[in-house]
DNA sequence: AATTATATCAACCGCTGCAAG
DNA sequence: TCTTGCAGCGGTTGATATAAT
């Protein structure tokens, strides 16, 4: 199937957005909300494709986006999510809920992508060059381990994004319920913007609606004798929750290195992906497990930790 | 001060997945 | 089941800013 691109349309206008452009496009959706974006432009007298108005509120003019220099603990955040997902710009943003997809894949590429690189390490496995060479049996295994957990992973987000779309449609027959009712323009940044308990929430983010839905459902008091120390240092870098009292409890190498230096971050998450026994000692997290156990108790000992790991990341919204 | 190289990031392009008809 | 239209995603481009020579 092939389409003309709706830019293509005669007169339509291209390039960066005058602050009249942006004043008008804010206006509109403060009033009406963006409903269809293609028709869009025109009830909002812009010259513009509706794909354009799109990328610009979504990635500048929404009013939760947190702009200026990452942080230190966004940073680690990035890198860990895209060793787990790759280049699944979209996924990540969701754990990063005021920074943009757009923002993190320009980050990548410009920093982070070049930081890993100087240090040896694989941007794309998250491998240093030298390990990546030399494949033992082990380290194979631990290979088709982590492809196990991508491929869950990956069946979760999509669960999740659906189920995010599910709940983003009632959000926005509410919101429009509400419109109807009361069109109060001061009130559209809560009512636009925030779960009915009150909480900030991004238009993108999949993670704010676990309380709904039984797959998400796993709280964020899984028994401290459950959780795995690289469950409870995953949690604690991507949130500010009371978790940050139970690393004291547990003398893990692997994430702990959070707290470290930015150049012995990405060693330890590297560490991680190899199944390094010396980096991630064994006790018992089901990450780097050496040869015991039977394929089928890793997979599914590796399922049970990831969908704690996400599980504990979907409870505990970062704030940075 | 002028020129060139490099870095940054907003915006575009093309593709995919999904839903509705 | 197929077609169509739309939103969203990821890769890429190009304008601008900054640093180096």
């Amino acid at each position: 199937m092939v389409r003309s691109p709706c830019c293509d349309k005669a007169g339509l206008k291209k390039g960066p957005w005058t602050p009249e452009e942006d004043q008008k496009l804010l206006a509109y959706i403060e009033e009406h909300g963006h409903g269809s974006w293609r028709s869009l432009p025109e009830k909002a007298g812009l010259q513009r494709c509706g794909k354009s108005c799109r990328l610009r509120w979504t990635n500048y003019l929404r009013p939760d986006i947190k702009r200026g220099k990452f942080t230190v603990q966004e940073e680690q955040t990035i890198i860990q999510l895209h060793a787990l997902l790759g280049n699944r710009w979209s996924a990540i943003a969701t754990h990063l809920p005021k920074r943009t997809d757009n923002e993190i894949k320009n980050y990548w590429n410009t920093h982070l992508k070049k930081r890993l690189v100087k240090m040896g390490i694989d941007p794309v496995t998250h491998k240093h060059k030298n390990e990546t060479l030399s494949s033992s049996s082990g380290q194979s295994k631990n290979a088709a381990t982590l492809s196990h957990m991508a491929q869950w992973e990956s069946a979760r987000l999509e669960a999740e994004a659906r189920l995010a779309r599910e709940s983003k449609l009632l959000h926005l027959q509410h919101y429009q319920n509400n419109n109807n009712i009361n069109n109060n323009k001061s009130n559209f940044t809560h009512k636009t913007w925030t779960k009915p308990n009150g909480d900030l929430e991004s238009p993108t983010s999949t993670v704010t609606f676990s309380e709904n839905h039984p797959l998400m459902t796993m709280p964020l008091g899984i028994p401290t004798e459950n959780r795995t120390p690289a469950m409870i240092d995953f949690a604690v870098s991507s949130s500010t929750s009371s978790d940050v009292t139970l690393v004291k409890e547990h003398d893990h190498d692997w994430m702990r290195q959070i707290n470290c230096p930015t150049e012995e971050i990405e060693e330890g998450f590297t560490s991680l992906l190899l199944g390094d026994t010396t980096a991630g000692k064994n006790d018992g997290s089901g990450v780097s497990v050496a040869g015991a156990e039977s394929d089928y108790s890793y997979y599914e000992d590796n399922k049970n930790y990831w969908n704690s790991i996400l599980n504990l990341v979907d409870s505990s919204p970062s704030d940075f």
